[in-house]
DNA sequence: TTGAAACATTCGGATAAACGAATATAATAA
DNA sequence: TTATTATATTCGTTTATCCGAATGTTTCAA
């Protein structure tokens, strides 16, 4: 499940914004994305499955974070992720994650 | 393309026995999978495109090895796939990766 | 209680990924 | 040359994933 869930673009580019920032709202990452907001929710549910990212609640809105108990091994893939979102491999502009 | 190949167990657990290994050949690899060989040449395949693995040809031998030239970044996630294959994360026996 | 805002979910349909079975290739041995 | 061994590829089908569009749900304010 873990690695499923990061096998699709926008889900990184999820988890990227949520290690910069802590802690999200969806709309804030919908718009941040430009994607609509029922796909961001539906790639949130499945980070939220693969406890990936926990929600938290707060009237309407909704306040997505990392998993704080994310396994050692997992957080730091994340980080590493976000390394090679950095390093390009091919001679394209665009990352290897083809995000960000 | 490099989370993608990771999203399939077969793969991690290629990516896991050459780890342990540093050279493999396919039959080695198609018997301790207990995968067909097919099954196996067209992972093995999908890792090469992805520039996770490479093949060494030696009469009608290949042998694999992780890419020598696989960025630090993505050798680490390797490393750490390893980690979280041997953690257990549910109730279950059954590895995080569904393998090994 | 009606309405609106913020999210979540469901429902097709399209696209991609996976597998088994069969076949192809390439090197070597007889 | 023919046969055999090790590996790779193709084909057709099943299965999984993703997306847009529409609809639900929950909360709060008027």
């Amino acid at each position: 499940m873990f690695f499923d869930a990061l096998a699709d673009s926008t889900r990184r580019r999820i988890l990227l914004l949520l290690l910069k920032a802590d802690e999200r709202c969806v709309c804030e990452l919908y718009l941040a994305l430009k994607q609509p907001q029922p796909t961001v929710s539906r790639h949130l549910a499945i980070l939220r499955e693969a406890k990936l990212v926990m929600a938290r609640k707060e009237g309407t809105w909704a306040y997505y974070r990392l998993h704080p108990q994310l396994p050692l091994w997992a957080s730091r893939i994340v980080q590493l992720m976000a390394d090679g979102s950095s390093e390009s491999i091919g001679l394209e502009k665009v990352g290897v994650f083809g995000c960000c």
